[in-house]
DNA sequence: ATTTTATATTCGATAATTTGAATATGACGT
DNA sequence: ACGTCATATTCAAATTATCGAATATAAAAT
């Protein structure tokens, strides 16, 4: 195959695939512009742990996220913000109404997650979320 | 894998991982606002007719793609503009200087293809795009 | 020290994608 | 009708991704 392709789409395509899986989509919607744990991660969506930190794993290599430790617990954010748009911005195109997406994004107590930022906190309309989820 | 996703990021995912092949986006990139044949991309990105065949089925198929006949030649032009935004963006959080986006977007003649767009019309520069290719 | 809790890693089987090669189709010129 | 040019499709092999299962590590609690 005679590749006449400039690196910049490689790097776009790295980019792309990185995030693409719908579990990572989840997951990075579900960070937002805050941060969350492993557990709260598990929690919001149902999957298991080392099915969750594969994909964050992943997520990190590829530079995407990033992490900071506290005590036992590993906190994810976004590495650059903009992500946020462009999967936003993708969800647009995709026929998705934005106000669905929104609805994904929240960052508020579970009542099944262990970490310090969901214990003993008030829950929101928000994990009513599990209703509209397959 | 009790799965909590809802239908949105699957269709995010649907659409990432069809463009995100790094030969699709220098298919979508030289498509650009306008339009390209088949021969035009050969011409411009140096892959093998039948390869570019095959992806250009598969945009077609995720409905990013649309076609027009006229004659021998078929025409593909982007269903939806904001694609090319997309990538842009994408190109940006993937440390990509803008400008060199740009170089890969132009719409000109081309001197090996045989499309009636590129024939004996002049040529510009944009055909140097062979030099900084791998 | 041992256990528990939160998270990470490795491994392997299955499934999906990629891409070249060969071939098919469809339109035009002769 | 036949050949040729532009494009499409099929097939199969090689590569790569996915995801569950098992296990490992790291920090706190006991």
């Amino acid at each position: 195959m005679e590749n006449k392709t400039s690196g910049i789409e490689k790097r776009i395509s790295r980019l792309l695939k990185a995030i693409q899986p719908a579990a990572r989509l989840c997951i990075l919607l579900a960070i937002g512009q805050g941060e969350a744990c492993v557990c709260h991660l598990e929690a919001l969506l149902g999957y298991r742990q080392a099915y969750i930190s594969q994909h964050l794993m992943a997520l990190r290599n590829a530079g995407i996220l990033e992490t900071r430790r506290e005590g036992r617990y590993v906190y994810y954010r976004l590495s650059d913000e903009r992500l946020l748009g462009l999967i936003r911005e993708a969800g647009r195109i995709a026929e998705t109404p934005d106000t669905e997406l929104e609805a994904l994004l929240p960052d508020t107590p579970l009542p099944h997650c262990c970490c310090p930022n969901c214990r003993g906190k008030p829950q929101t309309s928000v994990a009513a979320r599990e209703e509209f989820s397959s």
